[in-house]
Parts: structure tokens; sequence; C-alpha cells
DNA sequence: CTGAAAGCGCTAACAA
DNA sequence: TTGTTAGCGCTTTCAG
């Protein structure tokens, strides 16, 4: 049995231990460890060696206090469910992948007070810059995040006052091209079907964008239905055969994404309506899903992966300089209106 | 001009600043703050109050340091576009929710190297347990696990040695069942579809169990085909396409994931191909999306959401009592027949 | 119930 | 090129 002095056998190992296995001080073991400084091609090869054969793993918590600087980007989003926030996440990681930036999530499941705390939660740990989903926080939210000193950029929508930086579409907009692509192909009686979500912001954004859109024809919507939870996919069946029964004379219906719209398309098809002769369809978003669809679904591409690109760029660029500064990127979703929009 | 001493003023506020805000000493506020020791309910509403007048967010990387506890939970897994693992990340955030831990998630895009990193990066923040998809790591990422010193799970998978605990099901086990169902149903020719990654162990696990049930019988895969990227659905459209050209007398087909199967099922329906009669068809993890097809593709259930859960329950049970210990759990997924496995 | 002192493990700044 | 010193902002511990 050993007789060495074994202080905490679950304690972590730290520079010390590495500084005295190697026989060089803590403060060059650092600089080694951390590509900073001169260091002779000896002493690093020793340090490293000694830090591999130990298995040690720095700390960053130590580190970060010492430094003032922490690597980390909040990233904050209402859902992982929805399909669009994993793809804005991944254009994040990406971006991120050789600034020396770790991204780190959390989820808010649309509650304001949930995005609160995780707000709260995640700038205690100091982070390099805040990115962050929608334009409507609480006040707490906002005093937080303006007093952070911290870049933060808003995503995902642009219809209204950002705190800092904001990168997105404007849903306003998308809602109203939609409605004067399917007003100009000669639709009248059109219905909408939507989230019931009350914090869905931009989902309602769309929603008033394609009234107003309706408006400028001197159309309102005939017919609308809201939903929550469950598999989308089949909710948009059961929904269109609702909306169907209650308003049979509906000539078109614009679903508040792509995935109860392709529920709605399967269900038209199976009953053999007339798409998009007798009834047009469309949804929002433009994700992968539709492709594999027997018919393409009318859509509008939400930009979600160059939103995280951007995003996390603004926040890349600006932990180098340390500098704050509103950016304000609006990109443009395009129509496309694939096979359930007539062409008139 | 205030000729007030202002140090540094994107510095952010620290204990000190509330404590000459309220008069009462710093170690005081900590306790305040922190809800700990007796603190007199004057000193308790002075210190809240100066605290949310200033907006002080407590400096965690300070506190984490001081007293060598962190609240954050790491959890790893491969992908975030794969549906699954949202629903186990809900999972673990449910079940997180009440016990003052945080997760932290990271993606490894089902590369080693890039866990190893992403498994480095988070060790080094001291996180209070590890959540890690799967149970195929480097050496090095095992060595990491092994010495961490923190409770670890492993998920998803219960085929191979765990490094301290797992929660998961058989893959193997479920091809083999789905397998036996098959054989059982009556088909004979029956070909696989699947995901190319080299890297997705559990698909490959769930195909070696197929096939080994098929041997069972004396049949043999009678083809195969592998894909990557792309929507999932169009791919399975394709791929089925492809195989049915290649091989036109099968008369079943097993796709490694619900996607693919449900893009082969809407070919089918689009061709007319008699389903389950002349050609059945099943998929793998039993996902929302299947109940809003025009028929149920048969598959089996996953167990996503209550893998989170219970990996969540023994992390942050180990986290109470400092104790590691692995536990194993296996969840028993059920096959789901639906309507594209003829009865008999 | 409250306060003072001593670090946690690392890095900035300076000295050798 | 390397080492020394002094904290980073908080909590632990112990003393009032």
């Amino acid at each position: 049995m050993s007789s060495k002095v074994t202080p905490d056998p679950r304690r972590s190992l730290t520079l010390r231990d590495v500084s005295e296995a190697s026989g060089v001080s803590e403060m060059t073991v650092s600089r080694v460890l951390r590509n900073r400084g001169d260091v002779s091609e000896t002493t690093r090869e020793r340090v490293l060696e000694a830090a591999k054969q130990l298995g040690y793993v720095p700390n960053k918590i130590a580190g970060a206090l010492a430094s003032q600087r922490v690597n980390l980007v909040a990233v904050i989003v209402p859902s992982l469910s929805n399909l669009v926030f994993p793809e804005v996440l991944s254009g994040i990681s990406e971006e991120l992948e050789d600034t020396g930036l770790q991204p780190v999530f959390g989820v808010t499941n649309y509650l304001e007070d949930r995005e609160e705390s995780v707000l709260y939660e995640m700038l205690s740990w100091r982070p390099s810059g805040v990115i962050i989903a929608g334009l409507e926080h609480s006040d707490a939210s906002r005093a937080m995040l303006q007093n952070a000193g911290i870049p933060i950029v808003e995503i995902m929508d642009v219809d209204g006052e950002p705190v800092d930086s904001v990168v997105g579409i404007s849903h306003r907009r998308a809602g109203l091209e939609m409605a004067r692509a399917i007003v100009g192909a000669g639709y009248r009686r059109i219905g909408f079907l939507g989230t019931k979500m009350p914090h869905d912001h931009r989902a309602r954004k769309r929603m008033e964008g394609f009234e107003a859109g309706l408006a400028e024809a001197g159309i309102e919507l005939a017919d609308r239905e809201f939903y929550s939870g469950g598999s989308a996919l089949l909710k948009g069946r059961e929904m269109t055969e609702a909306i169907l029964k209650r308003t049979p004379d509906l000539d078109f219906i614009y679903y508040s994404n792509d995935m109860i719209g392709a529920g709605g398309l399967l269900y038209c098809l199976d009953k053999g309506i007339d798409v998009p002769g007798k009834l047009g369809l469309a949804g929002f978003n433009g994700v992968d899903l539709l492709d594999g669809l027997p018919r393409r679904l009318a859509t509008m591409d939400a930009c979600r992966r160059e939103i995280g690109q951007r995003a996390a760029a603004i926040i890349a660029g600006r932990s180098d300089t340390g500098l704050i500064g509103g950016a304000h990127v609006e990109l443009t979703p395009v129509l496309q209106l694939g096979d359930t929009i007539r062409s008139r």
C-alpha cells in the first residue's frame, strides 16, 4: 500500500499537479496549455507530456475568474420541438466553430417567466454575448439584457425595437406578401389555421400582416382556427377537416407553419379535393420535410440557418473588439409557390 | 460632470456594491442572496431591495470557484436535427426543472473528434454530472469520463459496457424483435434501408439484431441501401423506388427510422402499391409525425423522453449525495404494428 | 444573527 | 524564456 499523502482523492487535478510533475512553474504550465507567450520547445513538450499523462483538464471556472473572460455565448430559444430552432442552433454552432466561442443553449417553452430565469441563470455565468429569439421580453428581461454590458442579438424577427443588434425577417411582411400572392392568384374565401400559443409573437405578426394584405383587396378572413399541442401533422389534418366542414366554400387555407400545412395537404389529397384548383394551400418556414410530400406545399423560407450564422458572426465580431453597437440585419424570405397555389 | 471615481463602467456589479448600497457586510448579502443561514427579516429586505435596485446579477464563476460546486449538467448528443434528441433533451430539462441543476447542451455531429472536444470543454467547467448519448467513445473520451469524478450517464443504448450508469434500450433486441414480428407475419423477401453514418452505432445495432432475427428463420436480407444527408422524407421515397426497382420481389422494407419510413410509405401509396398486402413496411422511433400520415407506419417506440427523464433523475439523485455508482436502466420499447404489417 | 479572514485555481502584470 | 506576486468575486470557516 502506498503511504503517499493523498489529500482528497476526488479533488480534480490542478495546474500545480502538472507543475510538480513536469518540474516547471505553474505560470509556464499555464502558458503552454493556452499557447500563450514564448515557451521553449523542450519545456512545452515536457509540460504537454505531463498534462496528458495525468489526464489534466483545466479549470475554466478559475481561468474565467482570473482573466475576466468567458468563451460562452448564451443562446435562448422558446422550443426545440419546433424544428425551426434546431436549425438556427446549427447555424450558430457552425459559425462559432473556429472562433473559440462556445454556444450554450437554453429553452423557455414560450414562457416569459422561464425566459427570465434562464436569462438570469445564463448571465450569471458572464457569457461573451447573448443570442435570444424574439423582440418581446418582460421588463425585467429587457433590463438584464440592457445592463449586461455584452453584445445582445435578438433573432428571428425584426418587427419591433431591439435592445442591441437584431437579425431576422419581418413576419408582418411575410404574411403580407403571402396574402398578396394569394389574392393575386384569384382566391377570395380565405381561412387561417394557426397555433394558439399566446406568446408566439411571430405567428401572430404573420397573421396580422396577412390580414393587412387581404384588407388591401377589401377581403376579410373568412374563418380561422387555432390549436395547441399534439402532432402538428395530425392537427393539420383534423383542423383542415373541421374548418372545411364549418366553412365549406373556403378556396384557400393559410397555415401558420409547414407541419400543419403538410397535414392539411395530406388530408386534401386523401379526400380527393382539387388542390390548387378548388382549394389553395400555403404554409410557412420552408422546411426540408416538404420535399418528400406528394405535392410541394407553397411556403416562405424563414432563413433559419442563415439567421443563426449571422447572429453568431455578430457576437464573434464584437467579442474581439469588445465593442457593442446595434447591427440591424433584415433577411428577405423568398416565396415558393410550389404546387398548391394555382398560377392563374 | 461628475467627479465620482468610476472604476470601469463596463465592469459588472459585485457583492461589494450591494453591500455598500445596503450598509450590510458582503457576507450577509451573500447569505441573503443564497437563502442560507439565519438573517433577520429587516436585513434581508434591505439587501434584497438594494440588489434589485442595482440590478445585481451574482457571478456564478466566482461562486463556483469558492464553493467548489457547479449546478451544471453536461448533456452531449450527436445531433439536433434528428428529432429524437430534442425529445430526450426535453425530458432532461423537465426532470431537472426543480432540482437547482441546469442542463447545458453540446452537439457532436456524430464525430468522435467533436465529441472529444465538446466533452473536454464541458468538463473544464466542472459540471455536476454528464449525460452522454451512446456507449461508444474514443479512448480519450472514456478516460476523461472515468477520471471526472462525477456521475456519468450514458443514454439511448444498453448494448455495451458503460463507464458508470446507463439508461436506454437494447437496439439489438429492437431489431431482433422487429425481425421476428415480420417473419411471423409471413414476409420472406426483406430489404433494409438506413443511414450511412458510420458512427450511428444504434442504427447499426438495430440492423445487426434484425439480421440475427431473420437468421433464426433461415432468412437473409434480400437487399439493402444506405443514404446520408438531405430531407429524410424525400430520401425515403427515392430509396424505396430504387430498391424496389433493383429487387422488385421484395415483400418487406425495414427502415432505420420513421422519417425515411414515412417517405417510403408515401411513395407506395402514390404508386398504388398494396401495403401491407404485397409490401410491408416498418420504421423505428415512434415519432409523433406518424400520427398524421394516411396510414400508420409500423414502428417501435424508442422511449426518448423517458430516457431523458431517468438519466436526469440519476444525476439529480447522485448530486445530492455525492455518490457515484452505476445504475443500469433498460427500458423496453413496444412494438406498434400499425397498418403496414399484415396481421396474417 | 453578523462579520473578518483566508482561500478556491487560475492569469495579468511585472520582474528577473 | 521563465518565475513571482497579487488578485478575480465569491463562499467557507471561525469568531464575535
